[in-house]
DNA sequence: CATATTGGGTAACTTATGTTGCCATACACT
DNA sequence: AGTGTATGGCAACATAAGTTACCCAATATG
């Protein structure tokens, strides 16, 4: 993959909620960035290792996780085609974190220096970059709702539909549904269940006719229902927060 | 409280991991703010709504929180003296969540748009914006792992460690402890649990000699203990974060 | 080819946590 | 003083989710 398709991704990622200026643009673009293709479970950040450089997806998926002192991981995050993976790096000194690729995935890197320079003089770039953490962090908590206060399936509901959403946005949802590119047991870690309650739920929403499955591609044939299900509202995602 | 006690926090605040000129410092404390005094339960932001200011913490506790469709509350943050409430209304066009004080409480009001214009004249202030964020999803993440990942008496050994962390930074830890400004359910609402589960955890760390009581206010005789039945690490706290 | 390995599926059983309900104390309000 | 309301405490019981232990199919791997 050529470097300028991947500055045209990363631009077009900060430019989702307010768009840059000429200058603006062309920095971004003239950025140092190159690209590279990993396989699936490659590791981008591991906790507690200083950062290098900041990554960007521009293909396959990625996820965020902790492993806690009984060895069970959470999954804190999940990240699509055009997600900064690491803003994180720009300032702080340690990664509270691991990052991995969950499929196949080419990525840009660009070197922080680099980046924090855009940032430092580009105060719009800045605001974009501003933004972008604002939503994360909105998403975040919404996994704490998510997992602190709504059963299995529901869980599993709100999942499937903030997926659902987020691939919408970058123009990859088909018509009628998409391939969830996680294994159960991945899906478990990132609801706080076990890989068998996952099964045990989806089985349950499947019977309920509330999706489809064929193998990994699952269908939405109500997707309203399922909405509810999940008591899923997109809100939390500030799909429309262009401000002047 | 005077106003000029109001920014001084503020800038504190803004300048706990890198110091700011003193054209900055200047220009923070030249903010257009007031302060104002509020009760217990007080709302300062209310979800779906626009933000119509910025608000620092000047003495008292505040929480986030968002309410699922089963009517369950989820607590999916604490927020102590000196931080800053709302960042988000820099940016985002609505509340994707609500915040309320958990006791009385001095607050610092700032116009949105004269932080903005803050924010985007001062990289370095931008800066230290986007530290304090980044470092509040850092918290929202092992909040995360916490309620997915630990059973209800690490859950509640770690919430104790993260305050006695927080208290400590701030200068409001006592030698022997603090008094956790909640009630046992809004501690469940925190933890994912129910308050009657709380109760059983608390009652569980106190016959093991891991905390002591009298009434809210807790001490700790054996913290070391305490933060390894927590899985406690302060890494994700990011206290000791200065860079050049 | 043989055979590990991974992922999905499911049943039987266990357990952590939730639910309901009740009592006691402390305080706030009239 | 008297009455309500919030909070902590706790016991009895219910249940959602975890644990363990299999099977099967698909697909890497030697």
């Amino acid at each position: 993959m050529a470097d300028t398709d991947t500055l045209e991704l990363l631009l077009r990622k900060l430019e989702r909620h307010t768009p840059l200026p000429e200058a603006d643009r062309r920095a971004v673009l003239a950025l140092p960035a190159h690209g590279r293709s990993v396989p699936p479970a490659t590791y981008l950040v591991r906790e507690g290792e200083p950062p290098t450089s900041c990554v960007v997806l521009l293909s396959g998926f990625a996820f965020r996780h902790k492993i806690v002192e009984s060895g069970a991981r959470q999954i804190v995050s999940l990240h699509l085609p055009g997600d900064a993976l690491d803003f994180q790096s720009l300032y702080l000194r340690y990664a509270d974190h691991n990052a991995q690729t969950l499929t196949r995935a080419d990525l840009a890197v660009v070197p922080i220096a680099a980046m924090r320079e855009l940032v430092t003089t580009r105060p719009l770039v800045a605001r974009a970059v501003l933004m972008d953490l604002l939503i994360e962090a909105s998403i975040l908590r919404e996994w704490i709702v998510n997992i602190g206060r709504r059963n299995a399936r529901a869980r599993l509901a709100h999942l499937l539909c903030e997926f659902a959403c987020r691939m919408d946005i970058i123009g990859l949802s088909e018509p009628d549904g998409y391939a969830l590119p996680m294994t159960q047991e991945q899906i478990g870690d990132a609801l706080g269940l076990t890989s068998v309650h996952v099964n045990r739920s989806i089985k349950a929403l499947s019977q309920e006719g509330l999706i489809t499955r064929k193998g990994r591609l699952i269908g939405f044939p109500h997707i309203k229902e399922l909405r509810e299900v999940g008591d899923f509202s997109e809100l939390y995602l500030h799909l429309d927060e262009a401000i002047g």
